[in-house]
RNA sequence: GGGCGGAUGGCAGAGCGGUCAAAUGCUCCGCACUGUAAAUGCGGCGCCUUCGGGCUACGGGGGUUCGAAUCCCUCUCCUCCCA
């Protein structure tokens, strides 16, 4: 009699398609809880700007809870602290299990792909951390003389890498630093090996019209909920431009208008763009994802999920 | 009514006799993704193509020229200025 490996869903689907929303009604039909994989929402003060659902942190629960569910993974990390793919995977697993200890279902939720991937894929991140002295020192090289030095440490590596990617390259060069060569992504065949989990991966299907209409929308209640206000609060704390600017969308556009880089409208419109630009990334990631079963529906998706479990 | 300046690809906007199917930016389409991933990067974007090219194009019409988006005439429309 073999064991069943616990069961885990997981929702995804380009940013404004109501993954969090699908998720709580989840969480509270089959007794879950929420592990938010969101690379945004892991930081506090991040709220309006990073969509976080209402709701307050449980001292209690050591979670953060919204309409009775429990989410994970939100607030994390303090603004400017390194929280990367690897924090999430231990953290996230490391979760994974206290849930199923405690005989609910872990629902993982959210738009960062690259780390949901890391779960279920199980995706062997190789043990080196960022090398802030390295990569400063490698940034100031061309994107040649990157590849140039990768091709030199590991070939292999640069033959699949991107050669025009300065962030892949210098981060390529820095595993190598360490562990002389970039490690393969995964070794272990999965129909061989025992599976740890099942999972069952939820897309949330969503019309490329109607999502952008959803994303101005919400553009416009974000704005109205004092969006700008946060980013300069934010920025008042300490919070440096420079960071928001890498967060990206609404925390790099507004960091722009509060320097007088851009006009209002101008800014409003030009973020606009760059979150369709954002959803349409996810979805190309999204693509290649066959596991994926992309329901409209809500009353489908928990169908499908009552099947599952 | 008179004068000036304009009209360029989906938009903005360069070009001002050949090297222009036309810079650049945006939109749009597509792709990649090994510790920044809301990040980062790449490709395409008049039509057809046997990938050599071919065709139609810079408001309409006419002209000058070997050759015009670029010069001239004229028509239409627009900005601004004077009445």
């Amino acid at each position: 009699m073999q064991t069943q490996a616990p069961k885990i869903i997981v929702v995804m689907g380009p940013t404004a398609s109501g993954k969090s929303g699908v998720a709580i009604k989840l969480a509270q039909k089959f007794n879950g809880e929420i592990i938010s994989a969101d690379s945004r929402q892991v930081y506090k003060g991040l709220d309006i700007g990073s969509g976080k659902v209402d709701g307050v942190w449980s001292m209690e629960h050591g979670a953060f809870v919204s309409e009775n569910v429990l989410h994970h993974l939100i607030d994390v990390a303090e603004p400017m602290e390194d929280y990367n793919i690897s924090h999430f995977k231990k953290d996230a697993e490391k979760i994974i299990g206290e849930i199923i200890g405690r005989g609910k279902i872990p629902i993982i939720c959210g738009g960062t792909n690259f780390w949901i991937d890391s779960i279920t894929n199980n995706t062997i991140i190789p043990e080196v951390a960022p090398d802030e002295l390295l990569r400063s020192m490698l940034r100031s090289k061309t994107t040649e003389e990157l590849f140039e030095e990768l091709r030199r440490l590991d070939p292999e590596r640069a033959k699949n890498i991107d050669a025009k990617n300065p962030v892949r390259l210098i981060r390529a060069i820095e595993i190598c630093k360490a562990l002389g060569k970039v490690p393969k992504l995964s070794v272990v065949s999965c129909k061989l090996s025992v599976k740890k989990y099942d999972f069952l991966q939820i897309g949330i299907k969503t019309e490329r019209e109607e999502l952008n209409a959803k994303i101005q929308k919400r553009l416009n209640e974000r704005f109205d909920e004092g969006m700008i206000q946060e980013v300069e609060s934010l920025q008042k704390n300490g919070v440096t431009y420079e960071w928001l600017e890498r967060i990206g969308l609404e925390y790099r556009w507004i960091s722009r208008f509060l320097q007088d880089k851009v006009g209002l409208d101008e800014m409003k419109k030009l973020l606009y763009f760059d979150i369709i630009h954002f959803a349409k990334r996810q979805m190309t990631w999204l693509k290649r994802n066959k596991d994926i079963i992309w329901l409209d529906k809500y009353e489908d998706i928990e169908k499908e999920v009552k099947n599952f479990l």
